[in-house]
DNA sequence: ATGGTCACG
DNA sequence: ACGTACGTGACCATA
C-alpha cells in the first residue's frame, strides 16, 4: 500500500533549530537544526515506511498573502543567522538522502502541502503531513493525518479526525474557524481581540464556524465580547482567510514522481562526515557494503580469566577507559559485577573475582600516575572502597564532561553519551537487566559484552568532549572544579553521619501517640473515618461533606495544599487538626521511619548519595536519604537533627553557612553600586532594602516592612513577576507591582542588569555563571507566553544560583586541601547548598571556628564580602 | 507511572 | 488572554 509523507520543511528547520543547543562542527558551521532534521527523517523513514516522500519549503519573498494583509507575519522575528545559513545544509541533506524537495515562488510549504494533500486524498492514498505548525491540523481527513512536532523534533503526535475531535470538539475544517477567532501571534494573524482559545473553541461548539458566530453576535453571552465581535466583524473573516491554506496552487509536482526507494548510505555518511554526527553513522542502513568501503569490523573483546590473567598485564595501560559495573544504583551496597577497559584497539572484561585476585590489575588500579577514564568516578572511588579497593589516577570523567556540556539533560547515562559522542552502540541498562521488580542479571556473556561496550564509549567519547569543552572555554570548570569535587564528594560520602537510632526511635514514639489522638479527633470533627493522607477523599469530606469553599483547584480535584488550608482555618475546626495531622505525618513517615531505613548496616551511619550531574543550574542534589531537606524550620521538626552527631566520642558537629549569598553575588555581578554599599558596610540586607524602599531611617523599619522588603529579595533572586510577589504575600497584584517598581527605582542597577542578561539569553540561547557553567535555555524565544516567561525568570535566577553554587564548590575544594595540609582530624560531611557541616574533635574546635570562615569566605573574591556564620554543639541541632 | 503534597536552600 | 515565583527529593494514594 502507498503510503505519501510531506514534511513542512521550514516548520521542522525552526523547531529543531530552536529545540537543540547551537552545536558547530569543528569549521564553524552551525549543524543543530540540520541534525534535528536529519533524526527526524530517519525516524519517519524507519517508523512511516513510506513509498512517497517530498518536501516543501517557503520561496522567495513575495508570498501572495502579503498582497491581502500588509501585516502578515510582520510579527515574526527575523530568522538568526544562525538559522539561514543552514537551510542549504539541509537541501544538502535531502539530496544525499535522494528525497525529493520543492518550492514554489510567492508560495508557502503549507500550500504546496496543502495542493498535494488534496491531490493525494482524491487517489485515496494514505498520507501523513509532518510539521510543528497547528494550523495544518485543517488538512486532516479519512486519508490525510498530520503529525505534529513534540519537545522540538524528538517526537510526533499524529492526528486523525477523531484525535482532532477528542482534543478539541471540531471538525478538521473548523481549526480554521478557530484561528479565525482567536488569531495567531507567531503569523501575526490579528483574530479577534479579547478573544482566546477558549472563548473562540466555546463559540465554535455552540455556532460552528466564524460566519455562524458573527450572524448570532446578539445571541452570544458576554457584554464585552459581544461588542469585540461586532466591532472586528473584518478582522475576523480577514484572519479566517489568512489561515486557510490554499489547497489549488499552480504546483507542477506530479504527485508519482516522488516514489520513494531509500538512500544510498555511502552518500549519506558522506554528508554526515562532514556535518561531524558520528554518532549517527550507524544508524544508517546499509543493504550490502558500498564498494571500495571496507566492511566494519564486529565488536571484539576479550574476557580474562584466573588463568589468563598474567598473559594481559602488559595490556594494562595509561590512559585506559574503565567502567565498574555494579549490581544496583545504591554503590554504598551493590556488589561489584566487573570491569571494562579500553584503550585503542584493546577491549577487556574482568569478572570480579577474577579482578580482585588479579594483583597487577589492583595495582594499576591504585597506581596515580596511570591515567583513567570514567563514567562517574565518584560512584567507582565510593563502591571500590566498600570492598576494600582503591582506584587513583581519575583523569577524566565522562558523566561530568556530558552534564557540563548539557546542563538540562540531567543524570546523563552512558548510553546517551555513546550515542552523542562515539561510534560504539551501548545498551540501555534497562535493555539489559530489565527494570523494577523484573529487574535480573542476565547470561555472563551478555554481561560482559555490555559491560565491554561501555568502556569502549568512554574511550571513543573523551576526545570528542575535550573538543567540545574547549569549545566552550569549559576545560577548567571541569579539571579545577567538577572533577576535583568529585573525589572531595567521594570522601564524604563514605565516611557518612552518625544518626542515632534510638533518639528517632524514641520520637517515633511520641509522635504516634499525637498521630493517633489527632486521627480521632479528625474523624470526629468530619463525622465518619477516612483515609486523611488522600488528598481526594479528603477533598470529599472539606468540600462536600463540610461544605467549605473551594479557593484553589488542581488538575485532579480542589486543592488540599497547606496554603488552601491556611486560609480555610476560621471556617471549621477539623482544618487546624489536619495541618497538624500533615506536619506530623511527613516528620514520621520521610524523617523517622525512612530515615532509619537509610542506616547503613556495616557502618550504622547513613551514607547519602550527592548527585552531580542532577541539576540544570549547578547545584548538588542528594538521595537516599536526601539530607538536604532535614528539618529546621519549625521547632518540632527541626528536633530530628538531635539525631544526627558525632561519630566518634567527645567531637563536636559544626556547621558554617553563607550569610545571603545570592544577594551578594547580584550586587556583584550586577554591579548595583547601593546593593554593594549595604554589604560592604555590613549591614542588615532585608531592614536596608526596606529603608531604601520604603524611604524611611534605620530606626523606623518595622517588622512588616522588614518582612516585606524580605519578600522582595527573593523574589528578586527567582526572576520576579507582580503575581509571585502578590501571592507570598498576601497583597494584590498591583500593590506588588508597586513594590517591585520602588525597589528597581533604588536598585537601577539591578533592573539594568535583569534586562541585559534576558537580551543576551535570547541573544545566545544560553546564560552563564561566573565560572563559566551554561544552561541553555530553549524557550526563551518561544511564541508561547508561558514557556518564554518561564525561561526569562530563569535566565534571571540561574546565573545567580548557580554562581553561588560554583562557590561553594570551590570552597569544599580547598577545605579538603586545607583540612589534610594542617593535618587536622576534623572531617567536612555535609554540604546543604550554601551551608558546610563538620565533625570535630574538641582539641581542633578553636582552629575550625577560624579556618572553615576564612576558608569559605575567600573561596572566590567578588567586590562585596562573603561572610560565613560558624556555630557548633553535640548534635546538628545544637550547632546553630 | 503520575500527581499532590511538603521538607529544604 | 495567558498563569507563575528559582532549584531539588521522598512519600503517599491512585490510575
Amino acid at each position: 500500500m502507498s503510503h505519501f509523507v510531506l514534511i513542512d520543511g521550514n516548520s521542522i528547520a525552526n523547531r529543531a533549530f530552536y529545540a537543540l543547543p547551537l552545536l558547530s562542527t569543528s569549521a564553524g558551521l552551525h549543524t543543530n537544526a540540520v541534525l534535528g532534521f536529519t533524526t527526524m527523517l530517519l525516524k519517519v523513514l524507519e517508523e512511516m515506511e513510506p513509498t512517497h516522500i517530498m518536501v516543501a519549503f517557503d520561496a522567495g519573498k513575495v508570498v501572495f498573502r502579503h498582497t491581502e494583509y500588509a501585516e502578515y507575519k510582520g510579527g515574526r522575528a527575523k530568522t538568526p543567522p544562525e538559522l539561514s545559513e543552514q537551510f542549504p545544509l539541509i537541501r544538502e541533506l535531502l539530496d544525499a538522502f535522494s528525497i525529493k524537495r520543492f518550492e514554489l515562488e510567492g508560495y508557502e510549504a503549507d500550500d504546496i502541502i496543502g495542493t498535494l494533500t488534496k491531490r493525494a486524498d482524491e487517489q485515496n492514498w494514505k498520507t501523513t503531513v509532518i510539521t510543528g505548525d497547528k494550523d495544518m491540523l485543517q488538512l486532516v481527513s479519512d486519508h490525510v493525518s498530520v503529525a505534529l512536532t513534540r519537545k522540538g523534533v524528538s517526537e510526533i503526535e499524529l492526528y486523525t479526525p477523531q484525535e482532532i475531535q477528542e482534543k478539541y470538539g471540531l471538525a478538521p475544517l473548523q481549526i480554521i474557524d478557530l484561528k479565525g477567532l482567536m488569531g495567531d501571534s507567531s503569523d501575526n494573524i490579528p483574530g479577534v481581540p479579547g478573544v482566546g482559545e477558549k472563548t473562540a473553541l466555546k463559540l465554535l461548539h455552540e455556532y460552528g464556524s466564524v460566519e455562524a458566530v458573527l450572524e448570532n453576535v446578539d445571541r452570544v453571552s458576554g457584554k464585552k465580547l459581544q461588542e469585540n465581535l461586532r466591532e472586528n466583524v473584518d478582522k475576523a473573516k480577514m484572519s479566517k482567510e489568512l489561515a486557510t491554506i490554499l489547497r489549488e496552487a499552480p504546483v507542477e509536482l506530479d504527485v508519482e514522481a516522488t516514489g520513494y526507494s531509500g538512500y544510498d548510505g555511502a552518500v549519506l555518511a558522506e554528508f554526515f562526515k562532514k556535518m561531524e554526527f558520528k554518532s549517527l553513522l550507524p544508524k544508517i542502513k546499509v543493504d550490502a557494503p558500498a564498494k571500495g568501503e571496507e566492511k566494519a569490523a564486529p565488536f571484539q573483546f576479550e574476557v580474562v580469566t584466573a588463568e589468563t590473567a598474567d598473559r594481559f598485564a602488559d595490556k594494562l595501560t595509561s590512559p585506559m577507559a574503565i567502567y565498574v559495573e555494579m549490581d544496583g544504583d545504591n554503590y554504598h551496597h551493590a556488589p561489584i559485577l566487573g570491569f571494562g577497559l579500553s584503550a585503542d584497539d584493546t577491549v577487556l572484561y574482568v569478572p570480579w573475582d577474577v579482578a580482585k585476585d588479579w594483583q597487577a590489575f589492583c595495582k594499576w588500579l591504585a597506581d596515580d600516575t596511570q591515567k583513567k577514564w570514567t563514567f562517574d568516578g565518584k560512584r567507582d572511588t565510593v563502591g571500590l572502597a566498600w570492598h576494600g579497593l582503591e582506584i587513583l589516577g581519575i583523569d577524566f570523567d565522562v558523566y561530568l564532561a556530558s552534564y557540563l556540556l548539557n546542563a538540562t539533560e540531567s543524570n546523563p547515562t552512558l548510553d546517551s553519551i555513546a550515542s552523542q559522542y562515539a561510534k560504539v552502540r551501548v545498551l540501555a541498562d534497562e535493555e539489559v537487566y530489565g527494570k523494577g521488580a523484573k529487574r535480573m542479571l542476565p547470561e555472563s556473556d551478555v554481561l560482559s559484552e555490555h559491560v565491554a561496550h561501555k568502556a569502549a564509549a568512554i574511550w571513543q567519547s573523551v576526545p570528542v568532549l575535550r573538543e567540545q569543552l574547549a569549545e566552550n572555554q569549559m576545560n577548567e570548570l571541569l579539571d579545577d572544579l567538577e572533577a576535583p569535587l568529585s573525589m572531595v564528594l567521594a570522601q564524604m560520602e563514605k565516611q557518612g553521619v552518625k544518626v542515632n537510632r534510638d533518639r528517632l526511635a524514641q520520637m517515633g514514639v511520641e509522635l504516634d501517640a499525637k498521630l493517633e489522638e489527632l486521627t480521632g479527633q479528625i474523624y470526629e470533627l468530619a463525622g465518619r473515618t477516612f483515609n486523611i493522607n488522600s488528598p481526594k477523599q479528603l477533598g470529599e469530606i472539606l468540600f462536600d461533606v463540610l461544605d467549605l469553599p473551594v479557593l484553589k483547584k488542581t488538575k485532579t480535584g480542589p486543592s488540599t495544599s497547606a496554603d488552601v488550608l491556611e486560609k480555610l482555618a476560621p471556617y471549621h475546626p477539623i482544618i487546624d487538626a489536619i495541618l497538624t495531622f500533615r506536619q506530623l505525618g511527613k516528620l514520621r513517615s520521610t524523617y523517622i521511619e525512612g530515615l532509619t531505613k537509610e542506616i547503613h548496616s556495616q557502618s550504622s551511619k547513613v551514607h547519602t548519595l550527592y548527585n552531580q550531574a542532577t541539576t540544570a543550574t549547578g547545584r548538588l542534589s542528594s538521595t537516599d536519604p536526601n539530607l538536604q531537606n532535614i528539618p529546621i524550620r519549625m521547632e518540632e521538626g527541626r528536633k530530628i537533627r538531635e539525631a544526627f552527631i558525632p561519630s566518634e566520642e567527645g567531637w563536636y558537629m559544626l556547621a558554617a553557612d553563607y550569610s545571603q549569598i545570592e544577594l551578594r553575588i547580584l550586587a556583584h555581578i550586577s554591579g548595583d553600586e547601593n546593593l554593594i554599599d549595604a554589604f560592604r558596610r555590613g549591614m542588615d540586607i532585608h531592614t536596608r532594602t526596606a529603608m531604601d524602599v520604603f524611604g524611611v531611617g534605620e530606626g523606623e523599619v518595622t517588622s512588616l516592612m522588614r518582612r516585606q522588603a524580605k519578600a522582595v529579595n527573593f523574589g528578586i533572586v527567582y526572576g520576579i513577576s507582580d503575581y509571585g510577589l502578590s501571592q507570598n504575600l498576601g497583597i494584590t497584584r498591583k500593590e506588588a507591582g508597586d513594590f517591585i517598581e520602588r525597589y528597581f527605582s533604588v536598585f537601577s542597577g539591578v533592573k539594568h542588569w535583569m534586562e541585559e542578561i534576558v537580551k543576551q539569553a535570547k541573544q545566545d540561547g544560553y546564560v552563564t555563571t561566573l565560572l563559566n557553567r551554561r544552561r541553555y535555555l530553549p524557550d526563551i524565544r518561544s511564541s508561547n507566553f508561558n514557556l518564554r516567561s518561564f525561561a526569562e525568570r530563569t535566565a534571571m535566577n540561574t546565573p545567580i544560583q548557580g554562581t553561588a553554587a560554583d562557590v561553594i564548590k570551590l570552597a569544599m575544594i580547598r577545605m579538603q586541601e586545607s583540612l589534610r595540609e594542617k593535618g587536622l582530624k576534623s572531617r567536612m560531611l555535609l554540604q546543604v547548598h550554601d551551608e558546610l557541616v563538620f565533625e570535630v574533635p574538641q582539641d581542633e574546635l578553636e582552629a575550625m571556628q577560624q579556618l572553615v570562615p576564612e576558608v569559605m569566605e575567600s573561596a572566590l573574591e567578588l567586590n562585596v564580602p562573603l561572610k560565613v556564620d560558624v556555630n557548633y554543639g553535640q548534635s546538628w541541632y545544637d550547632a546553630k
